[in-house]
DNA sequence: CCAGAAACGCAACACTTTGTAGCGATAGGG
DNA sequence: CCCTATCGCTACAAAGTGTTGCGTTTCTGG
C-alpha cells in the first residue's frame, strides 16, 4: 500500500526570497550565477532547501519564467488602430529596456538541460511578450481597419525586427524604432478608405 | 629589464582537436558541457594545456566563433535579383537546419562572463550569417532592381522573421518560408518597370 | 643538423561547487 | 493544540577549477 505524499512546495516567504535573488543574479551577473550556492549566500535560505524544491537548475529557471509570464497585464487600448499598435509595440520596447531580455533568453537556452524543455519555455516567454501586439492586431481586424489575413505574420512583421536588433544584435532599441515599425506596417496592411 | 615572451598559441593539431571537441559538446550536450575537464576526456589533451591557452571559458567560446565566422564563403550569385535573394535566404535557412544556431547563440550569451563581450561576439556571429543576404541586396541596388534606401532595414526585413521563428520560437523553418519572405520583400521594394 | 625556445603532459595541490542523507527544530493548518 | 510538512544544519562523496612545478616532446632558426 502506497501512501500519497502531498507536497505543498516551498513556503511563500521562501519562494519570494529565492526568486527575487535568482532574478537579481540573472540580471546583474548572468545566468551562470544562478546556483544553489549563490542563492543561499544571498538569501540565507539553506542550500538543501533549494535542492529540495528545484532538484535541477532548469526547474528554478522554469519557475522564474512562469512567474514572469504570469505577472503581465495587457495595456489599456484606445480603440484607434494606430494608437493601439503604438502602445503595444512601445510596451515591448520598454520591456526590452527595463529588463535585459537577451540575458533572460540566454538563461533559457543555456540552463535548460534539455533543448526541448528550454525551447518550450523560451517560446512561451516570447509569445507572452507579443500578447499586447497580437491583441491590437486582432482588434484592428475586428474593426475592419486592417486587411484580414495572417495574424501571426502581421505580429511577426511588427516585432521581429525589434527582437532581432535587441536580442541578437544587442542594439539599443527606442521609441522611434517602434514608431517606424508601426508606420511601415500600417502602410502595408491598413484598409484604404 | 623585462623580457617579452613571444607566445605562439596552441599547435595546429591541438587547436583542431580542442575546437572539434568543443563544438561537438556544444551541439550534443549544450554549452554547459564545454569544460576543460570534458574536453580533456574527449581529446586526451592535458587539462593544463587547455587552461594555458584559454584561461577563461569565454576565450574558448570566442575562438570557436571566430573560426565559425571566418570559415564561411559567400554563395555564387546569378545576377538576377529574385534568384540571388532566394539563394542568400536559403543559405541562411539551411544553416539553421544544419547547425542548431539557437544553441550556439545561447552559448554566447551564457558562457561569456561579461555581457559586453558576449554581446559583441553574438552580434558578429549574426552579422556573419547575414552577409550573403546583404550582398544580394547591395547587388540589387547597384543594378537598379531595388529602390535605393536603408540597406540595413531591408536585410532585417528579409531575415528577422526567420531568425525570430528559429532562434526565439524554436519553430522549424523551411525553404517555403524563405520563398515567401523573398516574394513579400520583392513586392515592397522591387523597382516597377 | 643541432641548440634553444616553446608547447605539451603529468602529478599534486587547495579550493569551490554539486548533490545527497540524516536529524532535530519550527511553523502553520485542521 | 497537535501533527505534518517545511526548514536549517552538519556531514559526506564526487566532480570541476585553477595553479604550480618539472620533465618531455616538438618546432624553428641559424
Amino acid at each position: 500500500m502506497t501512501v500519497e505524499v502531498e507536497r505543498r512546495g516551498p513556503r511563500e516567504a521562501t519562494l519570494e526570497l529565492v526568486l527575487t535573488a535568482a532574478f537579481r543574479l540573472l540580471i546583474d551577473e548572468g545566468a551562470h550565477a544562478i546556483t544553489a550556492q549563490r542563492i543561499h549566500q544571498e538569501t540565507g535560505i539553506a542550500r538543501t532547501t533549494i535542492y529540495r524544491h528545484w532538484p535541477e537548475p532548469a526547474d528554478l529557471i522554469r519557475t522564474m519564467f512562469d512567474r514572469a509570464v504570469a505577472g503581465r497585464g495587457i495595456p489599456a487600448f484606445t480603440g484607434d488602430l494606430r494608437s493601439d499598435l503604438q502602445i503595444a509595440v512601445d510596451s515591448l520596447v520598454q520591456r526590452f529596456n527595463r529588463r535585459p531580455v537577451r540575458a533572460l533568453f540566454g538563461a533559457l537556452v543555456e540552463h535548460g538541460r534539455r533543448d526541448a524543455d528550454a525551447g518550450d519555455i523560451a517560446a512561451d516567454y516570447v509569445r507572452g511578450l507579443l500578447t499586447p501586439v497580437r491583441h491590437a492586431v486582432d482588434a484592428g481586424i475586428e474593426r475592419g481597419e486592417l486587411v484580414d489575413g495572417d495574424v501571426d505574420g502581421m505580429v511577426d512583421e511588427l516585432s521581429a525586427t525589434l527582437f532581432m536588433r535587441h536580442v541578437l544584435l544587442g542594439e539599443q532599441v527606442d521609441d522611434d524604432d517602434a514608431s517606424r515599425a508601426v508606420e511601415s506596417f500600417l502602410q502595408r496592411h491598413a484598409v484604404r478608405r
